[in-house]
DNA sequence: AAACACACCAACCGCACAAAT
DNA sequence: AATTTGTGCGGTTGGTGTGTT
């Protein structure tokens, strides 16, 4: 048996492996995955013909294709929605597997660690960190979808009866039904809802620099060139006089102890904590830590970071 | 040019669950 | 009813390419 054990093969796959079990599933479908090792065809478990099958192999998938800002903003909806149910969210995104969108929402969360660890008030580039958040703004540069009509449909009927409306229509995706909690309402922003531990010579300098440049603005938005709803979202948390104690310890005595702050609705609610990507690990068990500075960019879409433009050097100002 | 950091991706592992025995 | 087997899912890891310093 030890000897068997040995046999199996892991690792990149070859081609001829690939070719094997491709000629396995014409013959028998995308089933019987064990027996393609019982029968000598190949040194792999059938787990792992499954998974190359599903995630490499299988007709219509858009390997080695980025996500486009539509995708995302599937995800990031879904994800809010389901939580980690990468497989539940693959089946809106047709020719994504759930591998592919585990590794686009982990990336993604590692690049919102990064820089929220960047962010850390007792940063030495704090400083410039505080500006890349204070600065981040709309840029219309948003990548046009890229749904095309060469887009093969999925396979998978359960796909297609689930995600048509998506994939047909990337209107219906631009308009899907926003959480009760997204109610944009800020392009504009007041250096005083920034506490963001800046030293009285830096916060004279950018109300200085205020005064005489023009700061980044949040313009209207446009038709058609929005920010993803997850932003929109963010905006408005800037705008929460209790966001700023996220990177400080700033008072807010209503809250009471200020080692379990709460940032109001829409983090705390308990209904809607769901929604939420805490809300979501919430439900896998995982945590239901109050909001900290850790776990607070946790929601930032990702397009927050795209679009992050640095201010001019002081030099310019 | 080299070293380093980061992003991306493929694949593995462990667990859970359902079907088969 | 208990056990085994097959499958699916989510988390994690390691390799590779690319950008930055």
């Amino acid at each position: 048996m030890e000897a068997k054990k040995e046999e199996i093969r892991k690792g990149p796959w070859k081609a001829e492996e690939d070719e094997v079990l491709i000629n396995h599933v014409k013959k028998y479908g995308p089933r019987d995955w064990s027996s393609i090792r019982s029968k000598g065809l190949l040194q792999r478990t059938g787990k792992s013909c499954r998974l190359r099958w599903v995630n490499k192999l299988r007709p219509n998938l858009k390997n080695g294709c980025k996500f486009s800002t539509e995708e995302e903003r599937v995800v990031i909806e879904l994800q809010a929605q389901f939580g980690n149910k990468w497989a539940k969210i693959a089946t809106y995104l047709p020719g994504r597997t759930d591998n592919d969108v585990k590794n686009f929402w982990s990336s993604r969360q590692k690049r919102l660690a990064r820089i929220l660890h960047s962010a850390a008030p007792s940063s030495s580039k704090s400083l410039k960190v505080k500006r890349d958040i204070l600065a981040f703004h709309y840029v219309p540069s948003v990548e046009a979808p890229t749904f095309s009509s060469s887009m093969e449909e999925e396979s998978s009927s359960k796909v297609q009866s689930c995600s048509s409306s998506y994939v047909e229509n990337p209107e219906a995706v631009r308009t899907m039904p926003l959480p009760e909690m997204v109610k944009p309402d800020l392009f504009s922003f007041d250096i005083n809802h920034f506490q963001l531990e800046l030293n009285p010579t830096e916060k004279d300098m950018f109300i200085e620099s205020q005064s005489q440049v023009s700061f980044p603005q949040i313009p209207q938005p446009q038709s058609g060139l929005e920010f993803s709803p997850e932003s929109q979202e963010l905006l408005s948390r800037l705008q929460d006089p209790y966001f700023l104690d996220m990177f400080g310890q700033a008072h807010a005595p209503e809250l009471g102890n200020g080692s379990q702050l709460s940032l109001g609705p829409p983090f705390y609610d308990p209904v809607v904590s769901c929604t939420s990507a805490a809300g979501a690990a919430a439900m896998d068990g995982s945590s239901n830590h109050p909001a900290t500075p850790f776990t607070f960019f946790d929601d930032f879409p990702v397009d927050v970071f795209d679009q992050i433009e640095k201010l001019p050097c002081p030099s310019d100002w």
